[in-house]
Parts: C-alpha cells; sequence; structure tokens
DNA sequence: TTATTTATTTACGTAATAAAACTTAATAGC
DNA sequence: GCTATTAAGTTTTATTACGTAAATAAATAA
C-alpha cells in the first residue's frame, strides 16, 4: 500500500521518540531539500503514518510558523510473542511502543505444540481486544531464550526446550500466524524496544545485559542491532562459564535450593529473601562479576551506556545497578567518558520487544534494499 | 574530476581483494541491473580507478565471454605516515595497497616540530622517489599511538609524546602537507590496511589486538571501522591497568631492566632471549592474559578472527598466536563457530595502515554524503 | 552455416532529487 | 492599520540515477 523507501523510513527514525518535528527540521538533519521533504511527508500522511500535529508551538519569530509532524500512533501495529519457562506474553503494540492489549499466562507445558497452541489464538484475541484495523497490522515478532546451534534455524541450549530439537525456527512459525512472522533471541528483542522507546533512545551505541535463568545481552552499533558473525554478539552469559559460579537466575535458583529453599518461577524471589545471608553473599559475588563485565564492555564496545533488565527479580536488578558504582572511579585509566549505567526500561514487558521486531525490520533504513518495498499491506 | 556516487563506492569495494570481477558478476553482487553497472564502471574507467582486464579468462560455456574489470593500481595514490616512540615511517601506496616508495628513519627527538620536520619533506620526496603522478595522489593519512582525551583533537597519555600537549592533531598537522590531510591512532589506522589488503581481506566482523608499547586495538564491523561513542572502542589496553603485569612492550621492557638488561627500541628484543627465563615466564604470563581477552572479545563481538600485531618483535607475537590454542577448545559452550586466530600482515608496514586512512574516507559507501561528491582531484 | 546463449551497450521511460520561483502566514516598522 | 520582511512550505522545472526493453557482440551447439 504504501512504499516505504530509504528516505521515508530516515523520517521515520527521527520522528520515532521525538514528540514531533517541522519539515524544514527534518529537512536539515536529513541533508535533503524541502521541496523533497514535501514529497516524503506526503506520501507518509497518506499512509497515516504520520499526522500533522495539530497543537501548534508558539511561533518563535518572525516567518510563516512551522507546522510540526509526528508519527500516527495508530498508523501501524505489530504483534509480539514472548515466551521463556515461566510464561508466554503476547501484544499489540502501536507505532509509539505503546501496548494496546496484552495477554499474559504462565507455562507448564513446554513443548512447541502446547506454546504455539497457546499463541495462535491469543494474537488473534488480542487483536480483537485492541479494536485497531486489522489490514494496518505488520506482522508479528516472536522471541524466547536459546542461542543458535550450527544448523541453522535450529534453537538449542534451553533445557526446558530441550524438546524443540527439530523445529526450524525459520520456518515452522509461520502457519501458526496469520501474517508474516520474525523470530530473535529474547535479549536481542528486548534491546530493539530499548532502542526505540527505552534506554537506548537517545543513543548511537549501548549494549544490553539482559539477565534471566542465563545470562544474555545485545549490542547496538550506530542505532543497528549487532548480532555478530555467527549470532552471538553481546551473548555475555559465555563470559561466565556454566561449571563455575555466574550471575544468573538459575545460578541463584541452584544457590536457594542448597539452602532448602525451591522456587518454581523467579519471580517468587521477592524482596523479602534480601536478608537471607545466602543471598546477600550471592548478590555481593553476582555485582563483582557484573561489574568485570561493565568494564569489558566499556573498553571493548566503548558505548555510550550499558543497560541492565531481565526477568530476574526487579529488587535484585536494581540491587546491582545501584551497586556496579561509577565505571569512572572502578576502571584505571578512563581518558573519555566511561558509559552510563541505566537500568533498563523493559524488563516488565519483554514481549514488547518482540513486537518491535517487524518495526525494526520494515522501518530500519539499511534493511532498504531496492527502488520500492513490497509494503507491509 | 571523477565523482565517487555511492555505487561506484560499492563497485571499488568489490573490486578490492579479487583479482577482477565481469560486469555481470558485479551487477549480481550488488543487485543492480546491467545497464547501471555500464555507467558505472564506463565512469570508473574514465577516471582510471578501473581497468578492463586483457587477459582473456577461458570461456566458460556458450555466449559472449565476459571481460573483466579489475582496479586499476595506478589509479589513485595516497600518502601514509606513521611515527612510535622509536621510528617515523612514511610511505607512498597504491590502490592494491603496495607500497611504492618509504622512507624510514629513527626518532629521538619527539617533539611535534621535529617529526613534522622529517615528515614534511619525507612525503615530497616519497612521491618524487615512486614516479607517481602527484594529482593522483588522494591525500595522507597520519597514523601515532596515544588516545584522545576528553578535550577534542588532543592526544595524551604517551609519555614520549608529552610535549604535543598544546597540539590540537585536527588542524596543526594540515600546515605541513600540500593535500588533504587524516589522522587517526595506529591501531585503528592498521586495522583498516588490515581490512583492506591483510588478514581482514574477506571477512565482514574481526578485530585486531595491536600489541606495540602499549595495548590497542580496533574494531571492524560489517566491514566499517567501529570508533565506539569516544573513540575508545577497541582500545583493549584499558582491560590491563596499568599498575599491574600486563601483555605490553613498556611492561616487557620493565622487566627486562629488572634483569639489568636495557633495551632501547622494541625491536631490539630478538629471538635470542627467547632462552631467558624471565622472559619465557613473561611470555606465558601474557599469553594467559591475551587468551582471556580473545575469549572476552569472542563473546562480546563475535567477530569472525581475532588479529594479532603490532611493533613487538615478531617472533613474540607468533609466540602468542601459536600458543593461544584453539578458543573452542578453551572456551566452554561455545555452540557456534569461535573466532578464528590470525597473524597480522601488516605488523611491519604500519605506515600502510596510514596510508590507507584517505582511501578508505573516499571509498568507503557510507562514507558517501550528498549526490555527488566534491571530487578527489 | 545458422540458431542459441550470454555479456554488454543503447535507447528510453520513470522516480528521486535540488534549485528557483511562488504562496502562505507570521512579525517589524512606520 | 498598512507595508516590508522573514521563514515555512509547495509547485514547477531540470538533472540524475536507475530499470526495462531492444540491439549488438561474441562465443558455442546443432
Amino acid at each position: 500500500m504504501i512504499n516505504l523507501g530509504y528516505n521515508e523510513r530516515r523520517v521515520i527514525e527521527l520522528l520515532r521518540g521525538r514528540g514531533g518535528m517541522s519539515r524544514i527540521e527534518l529537512a536539515r538533519e536529513m541533508a535533503v531539500s524541502a521541496p523533497t521533504l514535501t514529497r516524503l511527508t506526503s506520501s507518509l500522511l497518506e499512509g497515516a503514518l504520520i499526522v500533522e500535529d495539530s497543537e501548534s508551538r508558539p511561533p518563535t519569530g518572525r516567518g510563516k510558523p512551522s507546522t510540526a509532524v509526528k508519527l500516527n500512533p495508530e498508523g501501524l501495529f505489530t504483534v509480539g510473542v514472548y515466551f521463556n519457562p515461566d510464561d508466554i506474553r503476547i501484544c499489540v503494540a502501536d507505532l509509539e511502543g505503546k501496548i494496546r492489549a496484552e495477554h499474559v499466562q504462565e507455562l507448564d507445558d513446554h513443548s512447541f505444540d502446547h506454546i504455539m497452541g497457546v499463541a495462535s489464538p491469543a494474537v488473534e484475541a488480542v487483536i480483537k481486544q485492541a479494536g485497531i484495523d486489522r489490514s494496518r497490522v505488520l506482522g508479528c515478532g516472536l522471541s524466547f531464550p536459546g542461542h543458535f546451534s550450527r544448523n541453522p534455524g535450529h534453537v538449542f541450549q534451553i533445557q526446558q526446550f530441550s524438546s524443540w530439537h527439530d523445529i526450524d525456527v525459520n520456518k515452522d512459525f509461520d502457519d501458526y500466524f496469520d501474517m508474516p512472522v520474525f523470530h530473535e533471541n529474547d535479549g536481542k528483542a528486548v534491546v530493539l524496544s530499548e532502542l526505540y522507546y527505552g534506554a537506548g533512545r537517545n543513543l548511537r551505541n549501548f549494549a544490553l545485559i539482559w539477565l534471566t535463568y542465563g545470562i544474555g545481552g545485545a549490542v547496538v552499533v550506530q542505532r543497528q542491532l549487532y548480532r555478530g558473525t555467527n549470532r552471538n554478539a553481546g551473548e555475555f552469559g559465555g563470559l561466565f562459564p556454566k561449571s563455575h559460579p555466574r550471575p544468573s537466575g538459575q545460578d541463584l535458583c541452584n544457590l536457594l535450593s542448597t539452602q532448602g529453599i525451591n522456587v518454581r518461577r523467579l519471580r517468587e524471589i521477592d524482596e523479602s529473601y534480601s536478608d537471607h545471608p545466602a543471598i546477600r553473599g550471592w548478590l555481593d559475588r553476582a555485582t563483582d562479576q557484573l561489574r568485570v563485565l561493565s568494564l569489558t564492555v566499556a573498553r571493548t564496545l566503548d558505548p555510550t551506556a550499558i543497560v541492565f533488565g531481565g526477568s530476574l527479580p526487579d529488587w535484585i536488578i536494581r540491587h546491582f545497578v545501584e551497586h556496579l558504582g561509577s565505571l569512572e572511579i572502578l576502571g584505571e585509566d578512563f581518558h573519555v567518558e566511561p558509559p552510563e549505567i541505566r537500568l533498563s526500561a523493559m524488563s516488565d514487558k519483554p514481549h514488547l520487544g518482540a513486537a518491535t521486531i517487524p518495526l525494526y525490520r520494515a522501518t530500519t533504513p539499511s534493511y532498504y534494499s531496492g527502488r520500492a518495498l513490497k509494503g507491509w499491506a
């Protein structure tokens, strides 16, 4: 229906995260002429991806006052499906990253059939519940923990999903959703929502450290998700061998279990545990490990910020961020600004990350190939 | 004279490092039509940046045989100036990364005035010596060790260059060279020549670990030098605090000095030292440290390869590469290919790295801005 | 020989862009 | 108030980059 060319995508990128911009501002930032911007916005206006901002800002001086354009939140919707060993979450999100409707339920059966059996009707249900125009749904993103194996398409390595051995994630999801389907590892999906709507909104380069049962993460370089040669960039868990104590949820569960405490889900570890001496020790050791990791990431990637999040209980992640300290003090020889440590804005909505995947694919300028996109409708 | 537009640059990128390609092959790889490729090559042919390959390859079957085009080594030249506390090296390089003429001399006076006093006439001398068309010289790249301080443009941090405090590297070089001037930290410059002509020739993502008096490095992501937010990406030295033993040349010199051995330049440490027990111990420890660094880089960046080089004596760098071992065996939980460990092809020609900077700036597609480049002549 | 195949070029139409000119809507100065 | 000035945005026009279709070139296959 609408062609999102390279420069149309750049307009969307610039408008995202800002309240609104005049065409002249956009033209300046994009280094194109004003007439070009008129054309770009008129095509986006026609497709209802942007709207003119009615709120006329107080004129700044002489001359015709500018009329701002902004993204139309109703312009495009995406569906996100996220699951982990504990639960599955499905949402519809709008173009501003607002969750319009969601469905959350616990998971006990981790088989592919069961999870798809939940996801497929739930996607239709949340679309209905959100009361949105079905034709404006761009696609569905799925995200879940797990690395990719050397056998392309096959996930791997999460004990609870061991029955997935024969699933080809590049094909087998498609049948369950009546729209284009995309998938991504959980941390890499979350970093997309962080990039668009969260702690990375204004950053060109940053890293996410994503703490769940395992340890994941993702790297954003020049406002692009960087996957690495084998889709393994930012998989920081690899720096902490599973055979050793590590700052992961599973490691904490194992510790609790030696203390006679058995939790079934990570969220059951509420703040009341913070006084337990064994947990206090675990927190100190894990904080130290994450501090080393942060310094490592700072030196290797020189990001503007390092963002911490995940399905570990919120109070634990907050403890990490508050006790890491300033990297400037911790690291010797910081001749330039060390990265800032930030708390993720997405720990409680990883499904928004999944919903961001289709948007990322459709609106990132560098994904534009060819003269005209087939269009999302 | 010639406009290097976006797609002309892509052609150059594709031709670089390959013997020659037919227009049809180029068109396929670039996903443009054959007529477009005719236009692109005709403009490059006119500017003499490429030539048709006379060697007609054996025809593969029916149909008109293709005529390959390849980069014209005489098409463009660049000048590189590299210096470190030991010496200064100046070269003219052609479009194939071949050094056409060079000038090397030892440095004792490290003042800005002295170094420029050497470099400026030497640049003219090597151009003359190479016997090339002066109008085809694209520019001059300078590279040298040193981080950038928070004060933009001011280098910092190398003891021997402490007198440079008031030099603004963004301006003060210009007066000494009658051509466009670019500069870059030594490791980052070397990685460019590695990318074009060396160990990274065929790699999309890789890291360089650059061992000199200090410890530097650089990161290539998607065939682009990634500098990080504060130009500090890949400055791996930061992972080894100066107050602790570290795998750097200065650290080795300090050790030798405690053994009563005083070397004036790194290259004086020849292979005869390899039997010295203290040096053997240093090598073992440094190898262990570099192994940890390699695993860290592998996990963080997921590069295709990690390249080792630098002005440390060649036999030491070879010792590191040979004794690191396979990362696959060393790191637990490698579910995908670990990066390959490679030896730099540029340890003995860091000035080629400097000479690559102007070329990188002029021919990297993503540096193209606007409709037409002002041109390099 | 002639048909077929493949690479490349030529001719031409379309889309994206910038420059110049124009329109619109505000303020500044009288 | 009236007019000049300024700035935003649009229309018009010329240029450029690209793709499609057709033409040409140079080989093999029949």
